[in-house]
DNA sequence: CAAACTTACTGAACACTGTTCATTTTGTCA
DNA sequence: TGACAAAATGAACAGTGTTCAGTAAGTTTG
């Protein structure tokens, strides 16, 4: 018989293999479902589609998600680690007024190249629902409190005047109502091909405006 | 037998009543669509939903409309008719920048009290791909052609400096950001409560740091 | 007025969707 | 190998948009 300890050592190898294996088949199903969303485009997922993708039944992927909310909160989840990390590219700017500027052209760029990314992460429903349900956003207050170090860094510095938390709300409506409109087909006034520097252009000539003195 | 023109005439009668009745049957059909879209949200308008309501086969909407995106489209439209009436309230502002300010306000309240409208004009998918087939965006110009007015008073009275066409998707991107992100559930940062004078406190916030001179 | 024709409408059928759950297969341990 | 537990299945339910052969109602003509 096994002592104790060595018992215990085995349950929770056992354990922890169970759990890296829950992890790889979620890891699958996330990784079908981002290929579809960006192969025929998220409203394409669907669980019997990620199913064949897989070669699982569609019951299977409920032993692992309660339901489809939660594959596309989780793929919005995993579509903010990969802004985020483009985000942190302008850390290195050292004026904070030049440092903004560049922070919204990523913000646009981002949603320009990564059309379903950038739908999940702030457009579409499902995402939203789970946000509303949890109380909270992890995803998303990570990315603002970024945006919102540099304002205070303009506010210091005196290119911005205001409340710190009401202007960065101000400057991210901006650039998602920019990428947002278009995603959704409300530019209409501008040809698609001249859809990228009217985008920067209006955002530039927006956040020039709006600086304070100088 | 009757004469060319008593002939005419009564089949051009005919012609009218059944213009007429296909008018009135549409206006049936996005009646009850526009009641379902009220009181239970937009993405609860289904076929078989608004057949039910108006006690007609599924398959008769079809002989009035082509499909579903249709429906959505004129009911788009629609809602279209009621913000250019509340955006034209505006009008009477002497001052240019007075008005703008208070055009961003009408915008903001509008989608704040008619959020199922507002998500119809500019945010669902199905009117985005209408639009995109016929080439051309009436309803969406319409508005856009009011608020470029406004900024080109604004410029020529020396308040803004910049294209007015650029200057005017820059000041629609920001109310609808603000407006979009709140109804797509990403303004996690702000309690509900708080939401409207938020929203009114980060476009004025905007607005007037955009001022320019004085 | 009745027959012929036209228009309006129906509802079953097709191919989808998310989700549940009794049943079966697979894996583990004594 | 037998007993138990875990994992996977796929049929079933209630929905969705859309089509179309068949029926019903309305209109025109002989």
């Amino acid at each position: 018989m096994f002592s104790k300890f060595a018992l215990f050592t085995i349950i929770m190898g056992i354990r922890q293999r169970k759990e890296r294996e829950k992890e790889e088949m979620k890891k699958l199903v996330l990784d079908a479902a981002g290929k579809i969303a960006v192969s025929e485009g998220f409203e394409k997922i669907s669980i019997r589609r990620i199913a064949e993708e897989i070669e699982y039944s569609p019951g299977t992927i409920y032993l692992y998600f309660k339901n489809r909310d939660e594959i596309l909160f989780d793929l919005h989840s995993l579509a903010f680690q990969k802004f985020y990390d483009m985000q942190l590219t302008v850390s290195n700017i050292k004026d904070p007024f030049e440092k903004l500027r560049e922070h919204g052209r990523v913000y646009i760029t981002f949603g320009l190249d990564n059309p379903e990314l950038y739908e999940l992460m702030f457009i579409v429903q499902a995402p939203g629902n789970e946000i509303e349900a949890n109380q909270e956003w992890n995803e998303g207050m990570k990315t603002f409190e970024f945006l919102k170090q540099n304002i205070q860094e303009c506010v210091d510095a005196g290119y911005l005047r205001g409340d710190v938390n009401v202007l960065s709300i101000g400057m991210w409506s901006l650039v998602h109502g920019l990428v947002s409109l278009f995603l959704r087909k409300r530019m209409a006034m501008v040809p698609k091909e001249y859809i990228r520097p009217v985008l920067y252009n209006a955002y530039e000539t927006m956040v020039d405006n709006f600086r304070q003195g100088k």
